[in-house]
DNA sequence: CTGAAAGCGCTTACAG
DNA sequence: CTGAAAGCGCTTACAG
């Protein structure tokens, strides 16, 4: 079907016999513009269903009023609900997304930003592709357009980064396996120095040494990928050993449920021989029986942060003491995986 | 931090002493142009970083590569299935993506549609909001802009419509069912009559009439909103019927799942007692003891499909046979839940 | 081979 | 109170 164009402020001035400059500040309420043409003017617009190309009007001035967004993978739970607060956020302060997936692609999230840019969008929302490592390309957007992280970050670029307070949400996990009487707590973590998965790593520590548990390396367990198949795999070899551990701290929700299917199959007793906590609060925490331990992290919460900041950015472009870490409050949800009544 | 403003053509042009034409036409690689000066205009470009404004670009051009999509809601396992697809076929062909979330509130829709017409989307792609009534707004921006429906759609609205095949799908769930020698099989489904829950409801009903099964009323429920909890109510409820069901399909993994704790509970056995059948084959179906047995929706083939459509409908916007409802073909993933090998 | 000019739709400082 | 003109960054038909 061929596609009539949208009315334009021109057609409207030709058919009034007005200037399109008139016409303009008419719907625009400039106070120099007599009511009775206003009436006009509004009237003829709305039969028309007149409404202003934004493209134009952001060309014009430089400001698009649309925020990119670059996520590794869309289909993580957790990044929806981040992306939930993004928009919401967004929307609500008169801003548009345009979203892009990296697909944890280094290259793909550079041309990414690349294009983004070129868009002209106003500011652009990141969280980064796992073992990013070529900064330039990203240092180099940054001295033309503000950035804001999330989730996946970087210190090593000079912006503001909105994360949950890893360290200590991992660090409550284990001290509540701790007193609960747990004394040989495992960990299943990743192996690359991923931010988070270090982050967590560091609250399990901290947690052992505050309590006086000595460390073993036996039951600190890492792998590439931290998914239910390898949470299965980590466990089983966890069961084998002479000393089996008497709690599990995993640093997904998806490793934590691998981790229970796999005390199932061997019979292993949840929490009274091994208790099991996770991280995410994925919708799966609660499907699994049983119900998963686990640290809610607020992803709306942190989308929404993510935009307050990166639009105060932009309006404020020269405020130069903005950057900073802002790291968002967790909590932890005990369930029947941890804690029986 | 004040940001510097991106390289423009006018910059190279100056700096080099040529005119703006010149230098746009060798960085496009016009053949008038001298190989010499394309290389001394590519350097500078190079070494300036310069990179087109495309929002210019497309403003000029009435062409943006900005498709504009909305669902209902983005963090739905199902629907960031079929975004993954959109993104990836849109990026595959040069185009970028807007996503908006209307929250199933029609009158946000609208307004999203209003918005992304207003910022000059190519063409737009769209899951209808529940109880989406009023189409007058929506009819009238089909005169200006290519779209495309996907999942919820509606067949009051003239364009092309990318959904799975629901009728059969539920037809072979059901039959599936039977085959296995189930003889009363109930269903969960949808009060209001949405598109999708009338489809399923359709193919349930078919498959019992093919394979003469008589239908009882008693045992077809619906619920508002057909959710975990309220898949465990009405279980609930067909465990308190004299002659209760032998198998139940449920419109949603959801419910079927909220299905398979009610009947836990009450220690009925699945599948021998009561087998279980969802849609949608979620994350959450193979989490769920037993393992559920669903429909598998190819999401991601649904967002490229609706893609491919959309963009031959913007690229070639003259061809008036381009509507039809393309269904896209599901498979029954049979686990547990309905099968004892 | 290169340049000046028009134009995409809009806003706004400058005249009148 | 209204209008003519410039300009945002780019492409392209028209001259030369």
């Amino acid at each position: 079907m061929a596609k009539k164009r949208t009315t334009t402020l021109k057609e409207l001035a030709n058919e009034l016999k007005l200037s399109i400059s008139t016409v303009s500040r008419a719907l625009n309420d400039h106070p120099d513009i007599s009511p009775a043409t206003k009436e006009i003017v509004k009237n003829l617009a709305k039969k028309k269903h007149y409404a202003p190309n934004l493209f134009a009007r952001g060309f014009r001035s430089q400001e698009t009023h649309i925020l990119g967004v670059i996520v590794p993978n869309i289909s993580h739970l957790f990044t929806s609900t981040i992306l939930k607060g993004i928009l919401e956020e967004a929307e609500f302060r008169g801003y548009r997304v345009i979203i892009s997936e990296s697909q944890n692609n280094e290259s793909k999230q550079i041309e990414m930003l690349k294009t983004m840019t070129q868009f002209g969008v106003d500011g652009i929302l990141m969280s980064l592709a796992k073992k990013t490592a070529a900064l330039d390309a990203i240092l180099q957007i940054l001295n033309h357009k503000p950035m804001v992280l999330f989730d996946k970050v970087s210190d090593k670029i000079p912006c503001t980064q909105i994360v949950i307070d890893e360290e200590e949400a991992a660090y409550n996990a284990v001290e509540h396996l701790i007193n609960l009487g747990k004394k040989r707590i495992a960990i299943l973590k990743e192996t690359e120095n991923s931010f988070n998965s270090e982050k967590r790593y560091a609250g399990y520590l901290r947690a052992l040494r505050n309590n006086e548990i000595a460390i073993d390396e036996k039951i600190i367990l890492s792998t590439e990928d931290i998914s239910l198949k390898n949470g299965s795999r980590l466990t089983r070899m966890l069961l084998s050993l002479k000393k089996r551990p008497d709690a599990i701290f995993a640093i997904t929700d998806n490793a934590a449920i691998g981790a229970i299917k796999a005390l199932h199959k061997f019979n292993v007793k949840i929490p009274q021989e091994i208790a099991v906590v996770g991280f995410s609060n994925s919708v799966n925490s609660t499907i699994i029986q049983p119900a998963l331990t686990t640290v809610d992290q607020p992803g709306d919460r942190i989308g929404r942060t993510a935009v307050a900041y990166l639009i105060k950015e932009i309006e404020n472009p020269d405020n130069d003491e903005a950057i900073k870490t802002v790291e968002i409050k967790t909590s932890l949800l005990v369930r029947d995986s941890s804690f029986t009544a």
